[in-house]
This record gives structure tokens, C-alpha cells and sequence, in this order.
DNA sequence: GAATTAAGGATATATCATATCCGAAAACCG
DNA sequence: CGGTTTTCGGATATGATATATCCTTAATTC
């Protein structure tokens, strides 16, 4: 069980992007060399946040993407989500009626125990997601990143946004 | 990202095993048959529980699987654990690093706080499977399988454990 | 000695992640 | 208007992983 790397340049790019001046937008082109990923490939990860009206596009030279919402009002699973599905980590195949020993065309009244205990836990995975806030990762990543650093990453980022 | 089916499979499994006689084992093709399952794949799975040390075998005729350990010492993490990897489910590739606004043979000096974020739910997954332990899944099973056919399937398995 | 079983290696197939390419439509710019 | 740049969707190719089967070996029972 392994979460596609497009997860990781999803977030990555929100980032960015929540750091863009109101009103910009910022191209794949941009992105994927920021980040230095396959443009083409990374257009497909930001095709699936459109989508999922996480952000907005423009067409044309200028154009790109820019956050649908105020980073406050954006949180991890819903990022997450966009790209990886929404479909639980766990699915279950009811094994549990090839039992022999039912009765004929019983069924079953719950959900076996098994699978909610898995789901259970696939849900404290996606709380923990909805908790933080893409405005969270920005505050932790202008405190942690270099200052001089995080200075010339936006005013590259600028140079480039239409 | 999704989990394999043999998940599933191996939950089941612990949960019959757990039901044994102290010190009978049960075959690999009764454990097949009891769920309708490949025999031989499933036999996959029961080795990756044995490499784990969660479960013991024997060979020959009346051979098979058993618990290695009471149910109460065994969670539900430990299974999952076994057949699926000990691996996380976000890998950080790191894409931090290609910035192109970094000086050269600059180091960080922590992980990505993106990647300790996802990280971080991925601990709040293995942290609720980790507190339900095997004697509470047939705990629960006891109550909610009719007993009818709870009783019937483990005559059907004392017939055929070694 | 014959039958049964787990263990592990080899192999085949299907599904999915990764990646690239192309054409269409929209927006900008001269 | 015409040329360029961009997103978007579809088609396709490739690699990795999940699923599944087969076969050999060694241990155990009878
Ligand atoms: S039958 Fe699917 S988890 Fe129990
Ligand atoms: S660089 Fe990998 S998660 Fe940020």
C-alpha cells in the first residue's frame, strides 16, 4: 500500500501557489521545473485538483493556476483526495460468506468486524489529513525554510506568475 | 493506495486460529476451503504471518498452522504488518531539493514538514490498529455471528484440525 | 515406504502507477 | 486577424506490483 508520488507534488505546488499574489496564476511549466518534475505528468496531478475545484485555471500565455479558496479554507485530505481517490485503503470482499457452513442465501444484517476495524483506522488517517490546513504547511514552512531561501523561491515564482 | 486482499485473508485466518484447542493445528487447505480461497496464494499469506513469528507449524499429515502467541498478545498492526510491509505510505522523494533557488550542496537539516504531516497520519493509522488486539476481533465476533453458525463452523474446523 | 504438509523459487497474468504525445479549445498579443 | 501560449482530455507506452499457479524440497505421520 503506497500513495502516488503525484501526492507529494500536489501539496508541494499548493504551497506555492498559496503563496502567489491575489489574482495570479502560476503555469505548469513553472511548477514542474520549481519542483523538477515531468511537466507533463505533473499537469495530470493538477488537472485532478481542478476537478476537484480545489484551484482555478486560465488559458492562454498568463495563464495557469492559482488556489479556488484561501489556503485557511483548504486542508490535506481534501489535496490528498484529488489525486489518490477517495476510496477507502481497505476493501472488503465478504469472504466471509463462503463459509460452508451458512445456511442457504443468509445475509448478513453488519458490516463483518473485521472490515470496520480497518475502516476505523483508515478514518483516523484521514482525520488527522482534515485537521491541518494548507495555511499550517505555509506558517511551518516559512518558519523552518531559510529565509534567503524562501525570499528567491518567490520572487523566481513571481518572475514567472501572469 | 490500496491494501492487498490478503489483508483480509490473513485477519480471518488469525480469527479461526485463534478459536483452536490449545495445540491442534489446521491446514492450509482447510483454511482455503473455510473462506473460499486459492489455496496456494493463501499459502503465501500464512507464510508471511509465520515469518513474522505470529504464527507456528508443523509439518505431515495433521500438519498446519497454530498461534504462536495468545490472542490477547497479538493486534491487529502485527498482521497487517506482516503481509502488507512495515514500509509507510508516503515516501518523500524529496523534491524540495530541485528547487532551482537553492545554493549549491545545501543540506536540510529536518525532514519536509509535508512529509511529517502525512507522516503523521500514516502513525494515527498504525497507532488504531495497533490497539485492537485479536482477542477483541472474536470477542466481537462471537456476539455478532449467529451462534448457529459460529458453533457449526468450528465443528467443521475440529473435524479437520490436526 | 507412501501420503501429507509447509516452505520457497519460478513463472504467468492483470491491474495500476508512471510517463509521454497529440489535438482541441480558450486566451493573449501583435 | 493570425500566431503563440496555455489548459484539458484522450490515446498510448512502460514499469512495478498484486494476484495466481506450478513445482521441488524437506519434514512429519502412519
Ligand atoms: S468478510 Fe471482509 S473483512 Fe470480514
Ligand atoms: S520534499 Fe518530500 S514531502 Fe516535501
Amino acid at each position: 500500500m503506497i500513495l502516488k508520488s503525484q501526492v507529494e507534488w500536489a501539496l508541494h505546488c499548493c504551497a506555492i501557489l498559496a503563496g502567489l499574489p491575489k489574482g495570479r496564476y502560476l503555469s505548469t511549466k513553472a511548477l514542474a521545473e520549481l519542483h523538477g518534475l515531468p511537466k507533463e505528468y505533473l499537469s495530470k496531478a493538477l488537472q485532478s485538483l481542478s476537478q476537484a475545484s480545489l484551484v482555478e485555471t486560465t488559458l492562454g500565455p498568463s495563464g495557469g493556476y492559482r488556489l479556488a479558496k484561501p489556503p485557511s479554507d483548504i486542508n490535506f485530505l481534501e489535496i490528498v483526495e484529488a489525486v489518490e481517490g477517495k476510496a477507502r485503503s481497505f476493501t472488503c470482499t465478504n469472504i466471509r460468506a463462503n463459509n460452508p457452513c451458512r445456511p442457504e442465501g443468509y445475509c448478513d444484517s453488519k458490516p463483518c468486524a473485521v472490515a470496520r476495524i480497518m475502516w476505523e483506522a483508515d478514518e483516523a488517517w484521514r482525520d488527522t489529513l482534515r485537521r491541518v490546513r494548507l495555511s499550517d504547511l505555509v506558517g511551518t514552512l516559512s518558519e523552518e525554510v531559510p529565509a534567503d531561501i524562501w525570499r528567491s523561491t518567490f520572487e523566481w515564482v513571481l518572475k514567472r506568475a501572469g
